[in-house]
DNA sequence: CTTACCGCCTGTCGGC
DNA sequence: TGCCGACAGGCGGTAA
């Protein structure tokens, strides 16, 4: 469900209405999520203050002096902010209730989503291999050239692959490949200079106004209070018809995953 | 090593 | 009205 810019919203939010970090109980209500919750959870967490919440890839960390829990919304994962009283719905899986009045209860319907705890975040398996964060310098023309150089894959499954890219997904994929007028199935390594250059700057720009109108929700995704993202406006190829040159959008599959482009202003 | 595909889950929607 | 297949924003594991 979302990516990079939704992740980074609710990261955002839970940090900032937190008021005491304490965490009084972490309650598992429905252990069977993409991997069963285990590794005692509670009797790490129950006690213990939140340092930091943020944001790689698409995981969400929390971060304690003595280790993580590192949280992944899978496709239709939601955190949902509640106070004082837990009433249940269908598709709760844990709820972390701080000592403060706030409670945060993860509910995800298709169970793709994840929580884990590691003492160590850069080793755990899901984190190990995730590549480079993109609104850094480090993600450049010339990063990006070195990797597509090397690559036979579609431009699109490349920029989406998290061993390369961390957090963009299939929306913000057809969106940034719009902007840097490039064809999702375009192969990695026919990219030039200027093109790598173009791409970068559209995927930085893509992000960032995403984050900035609270990330895209097409169906389920919602912010940490029920609310959706204003970026859905702001969409120029993901799930439209035309363009707006006036051309109509294509929808083609790319291994399975729904592509828009505009065949006039993509090449 | 790289790339392609499967399967995990539930809910919704369109076609017949 | 009901049934059935297709599809939905992800990703690890495995096969090729």
């Amino acid at each position: 469900m979302p990516e990079l810019p939704e992740v980074e919203t609710i990261c955002n939010a839970i940090e900032q209405s937190i008021d005491s970090p304490k965490i009084d109980k972490f309650k598992i209500i429905n252990n069977k999520l993409r991997w069963k919750i285990s590794g005692n959870i509670p009797s790490r967490v129950n006690g213990q203050v939140i340092k930091k919440i943020y944001r790689r890839a698409k995981y969400i960390i929390f971060e304690f002096d003595h280790g993580c829990l590192i949280t992944h919304l899978g496709m239709t994962g939601q955190f949902r902010r509640i106070q004082n009283d837990y009433t249940s719905h269908k598709h709760d899986h844990f709820l972390i209730k701080m000592s403060d009045d706030n409670i945060y209860v993860y509910n995800d319907v298709r169970k793709f989503g994840s929580i884990h705890w590691s003492a160590n975040v850069d080793k755990h398996f899901l984190m190990k291999n995730i590549g480079i964060e993109p609104l850094t310098e480090g993600f450049n023309s010339r990063y990006l050239k070195n990797r597509t150089t090397k690559s036979k894959m579609k431009i699109k499954n490349f920029i989406m692959d998290q061993k390369i890219i961390a957090g963009v997904g299939n929306i913000y994929a057809s969106e940034a490949l719009f902007l840097s007028k490039i064809r999702p199935n375009k192969i990695a390594n026919k990219l030039s200079k200027s093109m790598c250059d173009h791409l970068v700057k559209s995927i930085k720009v893509v992000l960032r106004k995403a984050i900035k109108y609270g990330g895209t929700s097409i169906k389920d995704y919602k912010t940490l209070d029920g609310n959706s993202g204003y970026f859905t406006q702001k969409l120029s190829v993901y799930g439209l018809d035309r363009c707006k040159c006036g051309e109509k959008i294509k929808n083609v599959k790319i291994s399975g995953r729904s592509s828009f482009y505009c065949p006039k202003c993509q090449k």
